[in-house]
RNA sequence: GGCCCCAUCGACUAGUGGUCAGGUCACCGCUCUUUCACAGCGGCGGCAGGGGUUCGAGUCCCCUUGGGGUCACCA
């Protein structure tokens, strides 16, 4: 059975490449009726943040990647901290020592500084020479048991190479002498990434390893605890990079990595998961929106790119407005906005008003934030005047008084009545529609970008055109 | 710098030896039109360079260049 799983660390605000990498998870397991799951990586104390694992959690909900199993879920190999595993990795660092594989090192990080600037000025690769390998194992051991903090290394062999085969790349070799004797447990007990994912995937069932090619230099490592431990080999894939447009990995501190963000800009998950499906991956018949589950249809890894690919929000906020106004269906889109406007203020008399409202505005806003930036006059009074607007208010500010006159007469204000009798308006003054209509809409409006203006009579109805026209009668003075 | 990965329009990509190198975003025009959008139509724009292999290379090989990743008791 094909086994996946993304093992986010708590370690703040989650992550864009988290979702990235959990999306290929998820399809990847969904396409071959196999199961998804999630640990989290709490392994460094000095990182962790306690609301990150939360977040991180709640997150997969909103997108919809469901996992089997999980730190929230439990399931048959649990846990899915790390924090609660620490015996088990413990045990088999012990195992790694015991047959020679392994060894304690007991330098303090400041003797380990001096060995690093040593290699440096020796013309060698920085990391450590393995002096420790040296230690009679009896001394080693009496050292442990006198409390002396030590780490565990694994001893890499000196001679021969190491082969990756990565499934999107094929073999990627490495030189043995270029590994370094790297840390499996630290000496706060904890283990490093290197053993503890390792360890977790194996007793984990984990079939196929999916993560960032950022961890293709240590997967040489990976494979030989594999082999050191008498384990099969997982199937291994490293997903292009998501790289910020500046250049470089995408980044938390550019701002623009965190998921959070964009979900409070008004992305849909729906949009930023199709958005993330064509970041190295393309669907077979070329088109651009499909589903989760049209994708985990077709899915296939000789459709993936390898070039790292440039996050870009113009893009993403395309998508956002594909969906807005042709996928979500009216009712789920209004979901979506309410809260929104609930965080606004803006109230509304009824659910039917709001519908209207949002079918009026649907293909003039990209993020459900612009829905409620752009369509302020809906639902309240006090709305601002731009410049543009006053300037066009004040144009054809003649017309206004006779505008109030003509609307206060009208019998209703459906398109029906409200067209003729405004086109009439403009045909009787000579002059085009929009020298009418274009007034109307800054004192309406306040903005000159909206939807139709019979619509807006329509939907704001009577009594607010009415006043919000006689308002801006006094505006024209000046 | 060592090691590793990658390389088609500004961006995301299709291409798997023979195509006018196609699509999408962005940008620019036009159409529609009461504004802004949407939509439709059109345009701009690319195989990093050099060697090979081949009757024929964006497609295969090598080198150069460029970009990225990684070199922690972080993941």
């Amino acid at each position: 059975m094909v086994v996946t799983r993304i093992a986010p660390s708590p370690t703040g605000d989650p992550h864009v490449g988290t979702a990235y990498q959990a999306l290929f998870d998820y399809i990847w397991a969904k396409k071959n009726g196999g199961k998804f799951i999630v640990r989290v990586e709490d392994t460094d104390q000095k990182r962790y943040d306690a609301e990150s694992e939360n977040k991180i959690l709640e997150l997969f909900g909103w997108l919809g990647l469901s996992y089997a199993e999980g730190p929230d879920l439990g399931g048959p190999h649990g846990p899915y901290r790390q924090s609660q595993r620490l015996e088990l990795y413990r045990k088999y660092a012990d195992q790694l020592i015991e047959s020679g594989q392994a060894y304690r090192a007991f330098e303090t990080p400041q003797e380990l500084e001096a060995i690093r600037k040593e290699l440096l000025e020796g013309g060698k690769r920085a990391g450590y020479d393995g002096r420790a390998r040296n230690l009679e194992p009896e001394d080693s051991a009496r050292r442990a048991q006198a409390k002396e903090p030590y780490v565990v290394r694994f001893k890499t062999p000196r001679q021969g190479t190491t082969v990756v085969q990565d499934e999107l790349r094929g073999p990627v070799e490495f030189e043995n002498l270029g590994l370094e004797d790297t840390v499996l447990l630290k000496a706060d007990g904890f283990p490093t990434y290197h053993l503890a994912v390792v360890v977790d995937d194996h007793l984990m069932g984990v079939s196929d390893v999916i993560r960032g090619e950022e961890w293709l230099p240590s997967a040489p490592i990976h494979v030989l605890l594999y082999q050191a431990l008498g384990w099969p080999q997982p199937k291994w894939y490293h997903l292009p990079l998501l790289l910020d447009p500046e250049g470089g990995k995408l980044s938390k501190r550019k701002g623009n990595a965190s998921i959070n963000r964009y979900r409070e800009m008004g992305v849909l998950p729906q949009a930023l998961l199709n958005y993330l499906g064509l970041m190295g991956w393309s669907f077979p018949d070329g088109r651009e929106i499909f589903s989760l589950e049209e994708m985990a249809q077709v899915f296939t890894w000789e459709r993936m790119s390898l070039g790292g690919s440039a996050f870009s929000w113009d893009k993403l906020k395309w998508f956002n407005g594909k969906y807005i106004r042709e996928v979500l269906s009216l009712d789920e889109l209004t979901q979506r906005i309410q809260p929104f406007l609930e965080k606004a203020g803006y109230t509304y008399s009824s659910e039917q008003y709001l519908k209207q409202v949002i079918e009026a505005m649907r293909a003039r806003f990209e993020t459900l934030q612009e829905f409620v930036d752009k369509s302020g006059y809906f639902f309240h009074d006090d709305y601002p005047t731009s410049e543009k607007a006053l300037a066009k208010l004040k144009e054809g500010g003649a017309f206004l008084p006779e505008l109030l006159e003509l609307l206060t007469g009208l019998p209703d204000f459906l398109p029906e009545t409200t067209e003729p009798a405004l086109k009439g308006f403009a045909e009787a003054k000579g002059v085009k529609a929009g020298a009418v209509m274009q007034p109307l809409r800054a004192a309406l409006t306040g903005s000159l970008e909206t939807p139709g203006m019979f619509e807006i009579l329509m939907l704001l109805g009577r009594e607010p055109v009415l006043k919000r026209l006689a308002r801006a009668l006094p505006l024209l003075a000046d």
